[in-house]
RNA sequence: GUGAUUGUAGUUCAGUUGGUUAGAACGCCUGAUUGUGGUUCAGGAGGUCGUGGGUUCGAGUCCCAUCUUUCACCCCA
């Protein structure tokens, strides 16, 4: 009666050779994150619904993974609930739900621990999330994020460390071809005053944000059939047809957005991270202010970021900006935070479709123990300690086998080295080092064995 | 949530208008080689054709449902 197994649409194994290259990504974010000064903290896979709901606009809300009750999770509800739809009926049987990102759980610590946390409070958060989403390219119900967020300062200097770290964790994966995407949320509110589209402020916003995908044209056909009339389409126009450098892009807000106090608020801070970026060498940084740039999630007041890939076919694998009241709704009010995540699973993607993990990343055991008898694989675990004493990674193998088993095991698993222990290396105390890679065979004691493995 | 698409050996895939016992390559196991892997040669094991129904004398092939894959929309990392 055995069943095939299979697993949840969406979700993942990942095997030794995967997780070696996760691991790559993760301990380069994780570096650069440390050296920045963030500090890792981690929250549970769980939240109540009430942490959750609400903060991510209604689509969001829909793509919570809700947890049943523990228990006889229907004897507290009636049918008047279950007839009253499946919204109702839902908050009598759930109460908790996996987590949808890492910003707002983060936003109901700082509230809980706010008499421990010194503010400003840089941390970051490594974990996996979950969104009941239809699984694609590039999109899984199970991801992980890597976001660093700073909360309790409205400084500017924020926004451009996250450019820096940006910059510096593409460069060490590799990864040259990017452009990160800045706008400002107040920047798109000038925007939308400034044609008088106030009122469909959000259907302004998901139509032009499209821009880049299916062209202006489209994207007036898709404002007009969002409600808004040829007037305004033609004052969104002249935003949507913005180009040139930054400076250039920057002078032509000024000059359409003069009359919006929060439009040029906007513009001023864009202005002013650019300075703040003067000082330092970017060399691949390919930083473009993108008036059209938008991004979904409704708790962002500031600055937005987003990071594609230059020539791949892949959403954006990283973007945040600043939200200047996410811990209010937890009565918390007044704390204004900056973050950013990374999209790690994303990232794999597009390296592994570019060919960019080194080789190195898979390396396993450096040297396997191969043995004749039990009383070779007796004297063999002392040179198996001896060897890992000096740091070195390695591995007796663990039955009586045929030797030819042992060096197959060996070259399956990509270990480089194999020492051979058999009566006559017990008797001589010489012990035999062959590497598989150029299959050469050196004799001697095994210190002189190590040694040469360390050179 | 909407609309397509996919599923056959461990893996990648063949499989004719529905017809006898479902194939290939690679991988795996054993041996040639009793103290040496990658090459070569010989042999071998592996499939209830995603699952459940239906049509038919007969279904991998046709129909329905369901799960899964991939993709687009929506949205997003």
């Amino acid at each position: 009666m055995s069943n095939k197994p299979s697993l949840p649409r969406g979700m993942r194994d990942f095997g030794p050779e995967k997780m070696a290259k996760r691991n790559f990504i993760f301990n380069t974010i994780k570096s650069v994150f440390s050296k920045y000064g963030f500090m890792q903290i981690e929250t549970p896979a769980m939240e109540n619904l009430s942490v959750l709901t609400g903060k991510y606009g209604d689509e969001g809300d829909q793509l919570l993974y809700k947890v049943l009750n523990s228990g006889d999770f229907l004897s507290k509800s009636s049918i008047d609930d279950f007839n009253s739809g499946s919204n109702k009926l839902t908050q009598k049987i759930s109460n908790k739900g996996l987590k949808y990102d890492l910003t707002v759980p983060f936003a109901r610590f700082v509230v809980m621990n706010r008499n421990d946390v010194t503010l400003p409070f840089k941390r970051f958060q490594i974990q996996p999330v979950w969104r009941a989403d239809n699984p694609q390219k590039g999109r899984y119900r199970e991801f992980y994020q890597c976001d660093a967020d700073v909360v309790g300062t409205e400084s500017l200097l924020c926004e451009t460390e996250i450019v820096l770290m940006i910059n510096e964790v593409f460069d060490r994966l590799g990864i040259t071809e990017f452009t990160i995407k800045m706008n400002s949320r107040k920047v798109l509110k000038g925007i939308v005053e400034a044609i008088g589209a106030g009122e469909n402020e959000t259907d302004f916003l998901v139509a032009i944000d499209k821009l880049d995908k299916i062209g202006l044209d489209k994207v007036k056909e898709e404002l007009s059939s969002r409600g808004l009339d040829a007037n305004m389409i033609s004052m969104a126009e002249d935003f949507l047809s913005i180009k040139g450098t930054n400076n250039e892009v920057i002078e032509a807000l000024s000059n359409l957005l003069s009359s919006s106090e929060i439009g040029m608020e906007g513009i001023s801070e864009l202005n002013k991270i650019q300075e703040f970026l003067e000082p330092f060498d970017l060399r691949n940084a390919h930083i473009e202010i993108d008036p059209t740039l938008a991004r979904g999630l409704s708790y962002y007041t500031g600055a937005i970021f987003e990071v594609k890939i230059n020539n791949v076919k892949m959403g954006s694998v990283s973007g945040g900006g600043r939200y200047d009241d996410l811990t209010g709704v937890f009565g918390m009010p007044d704390i204004s935070g900056v973050g950013f995540s990374f999209g790690v699973d994303r990232i794999y993607d597009v390296m592994d479709e570019l060919g960019l993990f080194p080789e190195e990343v898979t390396t396993t055991t450096n040297v396997l123990i191969a043995h004749f008898d039990e009383e070779s694989r007796q004297y063999g675990l002392s040179t198996l300690g001896k060897i890992r004493n000096e740091g070195i990674s390695c591995e007796i193998y663990p039955d009586i086998a045929k030797i030819k088993k042992q060096f197959n095991y060996a070259d399956k698993k990509g270990i480089p080295n194999v020492i051979v222990i058999g009566s006559d290396e017990i008797n001589s105390g010489f012990l035999k080092l062959k590497d598989l890679t150029t299959g050469e065979e050196t004799k001697g004691e095994i210190e002189s064995l190590i040694q040469k493995m360390l050179d």
